[in-house]
DNA sequence: ACCTTATCAGTCCGATCGGACGGTTTCTCT
DNA sequence: AGAGAAACCGTCCGATCGGACTGATAAGGT
């Protein structure tokens, strides 16, 4: 009696938010496979025809986990990049490897291998995937310092390397990870260096 | 009546080798996801039965399906290696590249990322994963020529980084993967001269 | 020539998938 | 206050999934 007030628009977002979430979670736990309707409905705590009022297909539910995917990254590389302070190209390596160990990371790469083979996603992942390449390219170019005209490409090899070394990765931890990202601190140093 | 005289054992390995074709080609196509066992048996042209007599479930299909992949991978690398020509980093890395846009590496990519939340197909892969991965070090390392210790870690960087870009660029074909590609040449070129 | 054994074939079943639909509650607007 | 819209709920359905099962056929050993 005390809150039995609920604006229907907030209540809407909120079950919104909690079908995505699960949605989200399903995505990283079990793939993408595995993220039936059913389960995702389960897991969310609400009933079939409520997800499926918010999102009347598979596809649509798929596109909007796409979005509140992207959203996790971008905020993810946003509030690392706060820390203004004038870093070099360690500590964007780290920040870089760091992002790919996250979750949501996990669920894109989901997301963009089925992509592949399914059109609807596909279609849904294309707008976004500029976004945040412009987004992680304009982050880190901000925290290296635009010093010189290789840098934006250097910072490509960076993203480009770290993601194929983490790849590799997946199935069983490869100790020698670790070793393939300090040395290729050394490297690009090296490579900023020539300018 | 001219040649009825069929070996049994080699009916068995024909067979066999027609239902992996067909798994193989439709993880391609239609990924992981939809490579079900109804169809690759209907594209296989054969009977329920008869798959389900090779592989008595779908996982122990999908383990044949990883070494299937395995092989020809390895036969694509060993094909291209055969060149002993003394080559440089620029035939290596038009070569890493274009085993990354190959079906058979697509098809890998399926059952990698698959793997990550698929307990049996994660322990299929992962004897086999070593073994590929010897054997590109291996002969990549034999055409670039050891010459330097660094070398081992440049192969590395040209494997993942290569691996990145084609990764980014499955969605839409990035047109400026190519520029990284002729980028890196240079690159790795001038860390490999600092030895 | 017989018998064992392995390959091939087709049918059936329970579980679960995505999606359709009608009914009920709760907010909003006039 | 009353009408209308929007959020929510639960059940049902056809299709298809992986897998079990029983026969038919043909090769290989004796």
């Amino acid at each position: 009696m005390s809150a039995p007030r609920r604006p229907q628009q907030e209540r809407s977002t909120l079950t919104r938010s909690r079908i995505l979430e699960a949605a989200y979670a399903t995505l990283v736990e079990d793939g993408h496979g595995a993220t039936t309707v059913g389960r995702v409905q389960e897991r969310a705590g609400v009933a079939r025809g409520t997800l499926l009022h918010h999102f009347p297909t598979r596809s649509a539910l798929m596109a909007g986990v796409v979005e509140d995917v992207i959203e996790r990254r971008l905020d993810l590389l946003a509030a690392a990049g706060t820390n203004d302070a004038t870093a070099g190209w360690d500590e964007v390596v780290d920040l870089v490897w760091a992002e790919l160990q996250s979750p949501p990371f996990a669920a894109a790469l989901e997301l963009w291998v089925a992509a592949r083979t399914d059109a609807d996603l596909r279609e849904a992942l294309r707008p976004l995937q500029d976004r945040i390449f412009v987004t992680v390219h304009r982050g880190v170019t901000g925290l290296v310092g635009a010093d010189g005209d290789r840098v934006p490409m250097l910072v490509q090899f960076t993203i480009d390397l770290l993601t194929g070394t983490h790849l590799a990765g997946i199935l069983h931890p490869r100790p020698g990870a670790d070793a393939v990202v300090e040395a290729w601190k050394a490297a690009v140093v090296e490579l900023a260096g020539d300018a």
